[in-house]
RNA sequence: GGCCCGUUCGUCUAGGGGUUAGGACGCGUCCCUUUCACGGAUGAAACACGAGUUCGAUUCUCGUACGGGCUACCA
């Protein structure tokens, strides 16, 4: 048990886009693993036919990358000494089979030939005789038609005719089963509450409670770190463990607290009101014709997304909130995983964007933007003088995406002004002193913020106009709209040309 | 219903037998900025309830309430 090597793994059924939920899973599995200098392995969980849906793997395999949590083994991740680590093609090999005929074998495990007609039969017996928690357990087994109550000769009978069959686990009838967790500390359960559960499934696939066990035994896993929605289910794993004899290779659990919808109540889904995606990456359903939007997709930095995510449930104990990757490796305990659900906060998901744009060089904003802006205008624009909108406007963005409708007026010369304004502060004299700045404007040799600013000041204090009167309607003259980054800033980035174009054009257009 | 897990400001959380119960998001006010945002300052805002243990419980124990999860040949 002591001084294993650190193995985790993040194992997904490929039933749909990854939720964010399950992308958290994976961070935690990664910042552990990197932490300890481990391995982080991806296995595809594809056991249910009948859910399995396509492009699921490749969305999983996508959404970790652009998350920067890459496994370093496993499906999309390059194969490693444990390959394949898909289950529907380990099962292909046999594996899943040899570990259930052990269990049955030494009496753990037993065959049943029940079909869901005979299954909602005894349900509907054990609720109209007021049962309490209607199963498949060491007590109805009896009643039911499996190798407990079959004759030798009879079991055998059945499974030469190739009669459909299910292989169940054998859970003693009452028996306290004690585990730990390293979230939860210990935690003990009847085995009288878990009822017999299918290993192997009638059409040979294994159940995900053999499956995973098998794997994570084969796979060297030393620690599951896997949701709260799975603690009820430990104690029959637990059994699986002892009974194959393997106890010594169980990897020590870890229960994660599940993400909370913002309001109201329960799990977090794949649809939030908020506005807020609950996805990775754009993900649509083919079978239900539904899209969802991804965190990439409405402009998220992964880093910010990762952010968020990985303070949900988990602190580093003292006050600080944004973290590199780096740091989250280096800071990253199990321990300090909380025991209570999260809800999710999507205000705070914003700051967090807007957190990492902030930090971002303007050279990189840059040439971020430059696709969507080209786009809009037709035009090509230097970089010096995207960095520069970039600069300004960045402030009052959370995403760069937003940096656009936030500032269009950089690039648009432009053709109507705020009618507020205007009404407010437009007159006979504001007007004559737009006109005296614009002459003087035109006389700067130097075209800087420190010499318009000088200059409009000097003009207003000349003609004995207090800026206060005439500020915004400047602003407006230039910009067309009453708000947004210091004006003269502005000015000297559009450059003495532009600038006075533009007031020319609020010149000719202003009516008094 | 049964079983399991949980419960500190609206939210994410720190703390832990004796604290002015700390931070962050959001919200309010003020300053800065002749705008908005940023930034700075500041305010309102929490230990679910009841017993027990103790000189003293938000902290430990037990109940209650509330919340969550599970209760499939799904994961």
């Amino acid at each position: 048990m002591s001084e294993r090597r650190v193995r985790v793994r993040f194992a997904p059924s490929p039933t749909g886009g990854l939720h964010m939920g399950g992308v958290r899973v994976a961070l935690f599995n990664y910042l552990f693993a990197k932490k300890h200098g481990g391995d982080f392995i991806l296995r595809i969980e594809d056991t249910d036919q009948t859910r399995y849906v396509k492009g699921a793997e490749e969305y999983i395999i996508n959404s970790l990358k652009w998350c920067g949590i890459e496994p370093n083994e496993g499906v999309g991740f390059g194969d490693g000494p444990h390959a394949p680590y898909r289950q529907s093609e380990r099962k292909e090999k046999g594996i899943y089979k040899k570990y259930a005929d052990m269990l049955v074998k030494s009496g753990h495990a037993y065959y049943a030939f029940d079909t869901s007609e005979e299954l909602d039969e005894m349900r509907k017996r054990l609720e109209a005789a007021k049962v309490a928690a209607p199963q498949y357990n060491a007590v109805s087994r009896q009643t039911m038609r499996n190798s407990t109550t079959l004759s030798e000769d009879e079991v055998k009978k059945l499974l030469d005719a190739g009669t459909p069959h299910v292989i169940r686990l054998k859970v003693p009838r009452n028996e306290e089963i004690r585990f730990h967790d390293i979230i939860r500390g210990w935690v003990v359960v009847n085995s009288s509450q878990v009822d017999d559960k299918v290993l192997l499934k009638s059409d040979g696939m294994p159940t995900y409670h053999l499956a995973h066990i098998v794997d994570d035994i084969e796979m060297e896993i030393s620690h599951a770190m896997r949701g709260e929605e799975w603690l009820p289910s430990a104690p029959a794993h637990i059994l699986i463990y002892r009974y194959l004899g393997m106890e010594d290779k169980m990897p020590q659990l870890a229960h994660l607290p599940l993400i909370l919808k913002p309001d109201g109540n329960g799990k977090l889904s794949k649809r939030d009101k908020s506005g807020l995606p609950m996805f990775p990456l754009n993900w649509f359903d083919e079978r239900t014709n539904e899209s969802y939007i991804g965190y990439r997709e409405h402009g998220f930095f992964p880093e910010a997304f990762i952010n968020m995510l990985v303070l949900l449930g988990w602190n580093p104990g003292n006050n600080e909130e944004l973290f590199t990757k780096d740091e989250l490796i280096k800071i990253f305990s199990l321990e300090r995983v909380n025991k209570a659900g999260a809800k999710f906060d999507p205000e705070k998901t914003k700051w967090f964007n807007q957190q990492y744009l902030r930090k971002r060089p303007d050279t990189e904003l840059a040439e971020m933007i430059r696709p969507v802006i080209e786009e809009k205008t037709g035009k090509k624009y230097d970089a010096k003088f995207l960095e520069g909108f970039c600069r300004l406007i960045k402030e009052k963005a959370h995403f760069v995406n937003e940096m656009w409708d936030l500032g269009s007026y950089f690039f648009i010369t432009p053709t109507s002004w705020d009618a507020e304004v205007l009404k407010k502060r437009l007159n006979e004299q504001t007007l004559s002193l737009i006109k005296q700045v614009r002459q003087d404007l035109a006389a700067l040799a130097d075209f800087t913020a420190v010499e318009t600013e000088n200059t409009f000041k000097a003009t207003a204090e000349k003609m004995g106009i207090g800026t206060g009167q005439v500020m915004q309607l400047f602003r407006v003259a230039i910009t067309g709209v009453g708000g947004g980054p210091v004006l003269f800033e502005m000015m000297e980035l559009f450059g003495k040309e532009e600038s006075l174009k533009r007031l020319d054009n609020a010149i000719a257009a202003f009516k008094v």
